[in-house]
DNA sequence: ACCTGAACACCGTTCAAGT
DNA sequence: ACCTGAACACCGTTCAAGT
């Protein structure tokens, strides 16, 4: 029963399960260490360091895309998407992990290749798939963290005061309203369109 | 010469200069008590905490952007990555502020204004705005974050092993190879334009 | 109004040593 | 190959008390 000798397998498959059932703050390597009945040293023998757990983790969470030949560029933009929902904070994790230049490249590639089946170029194939990256991350971490605090009921106002005498609303970024759960995959698509637009009208160019 | 007195402006000030030269991880509620010469304690009298610190500042980076009316969207992103631009590691702190719902909304709200501009409704303002926005933070980051590293030397490869058989290569996004200052700034302007033809390909349906 | 002193409850990481 | 034990150098935050 009690388990004796993990594999680096084993640690990340723990952490993936902290981090869906506890969330991004409370996956400590200590903590972790707890779930596996181990010192937290013990983790270090598996990774070198806690940022390469987390980019292990990443792209465990971003290879839920899947892995036949990518055609279609909304197809791959919305299966990235679903991917990063599909763990609690899995936006925020593989986000910080590309910021990072970690954790594989799956993701841009697969936007990439889609682009370039409509004929385009490997430069803005390239281009293109950057810009629906660096959109989709946002765009599912923001949803996700107003995903998870509308659960709680946490909502917070306007900051401290400042010497920056800025009249700003401070209610943070609009809210889409209400939120019915439909409202957001709304929005994720209306941009996504946008772009995929932008890329037609050049084509017409 | 001994300070004794301050006001929550000195503290972000002070916040604002140590984040720029040290950068966010160095950013702590020790080091900042310690560079305004009180103790940690004493800066939780200016503010309730740490984050509603941060969202100061974000405040502060975006702030830079212009103050007059907002008539162009292209016009508007840019001075928003420059201001992010501004700040060692600003792209983090206002991206992860606004990912909390935190900060004030003046971003967005100069975008959507500048997509108003153009004759486009509210709403499809209010959506091109957090297209862009979402874009401008997420290429702001990475940019930064490489930019950092570049600068230090430090770069990093794959990821320890795992269960999951990927023959991913593991070289984190694929770099603008060389980066001679120069190519960043292009592949930004080119996301940008793709979604700027995106809303003129939709104002001619 | 603004701060000190002291504590609480944590972190990530290293490293010699064990089996 | 995989882990323990113990330590190092930190964190954010609270709160009574001081001036």
């Amino acid at each position: 029963m009690a388990p004796r000798g993990h594999s680096a397998d084993d640690v990340a498959r723990a952490a993936l399960r902290l981090l869906d059932d506890h969330g991004l703050p409370d996956l400590t390597m200590r903590r972790l260490a707890t779930a596996l009945e181990v010192q937290p040293s013990a983790l270090y023998w598996h990774f070198p360091n806690k940022q390469s757990l987390l980019a292990e983790l990443s792209d465990r969470i971003v290879g839920r895309m899947a892995s036949g030949p990518a055609v279609d560029l909304l197809v791959e933009a919305h299966a990235l998407r679903d991917a990063l929902l599909a763990y609690r904070d899995g936006a925020e994790v593989v986000s910080s992990t590309l910021a990072l230049g970690l954790g594989s490249s799956l993701a841009h590639d697969r936007l990439a290749s889609a682009v370039a089946a409509t004929g385009a170029d490997a430069e803005t194939a390239r281009r293109v798939a950057t810009t629906v990256l660096h959109y989709v991350l946002g765009f599912a971490w923001h949803e996700q963290q107003r995903l998870h605090y509308d659960s709680v009921g946490v909502r917070v106002g306007g900051g401290a005061a400042g010497g920056v005498e800025g009249d700003s609303a401070a209610d943070g970024i609009p809210a889409a309203e209400g939120d019915p759960a439909g409202l957001a995959s709304d929005d994720f698509a209306f941009g996504l369109a946008l772009i995929a637009d932008g890329l037609r009208a050049r084509g017409r160019v």
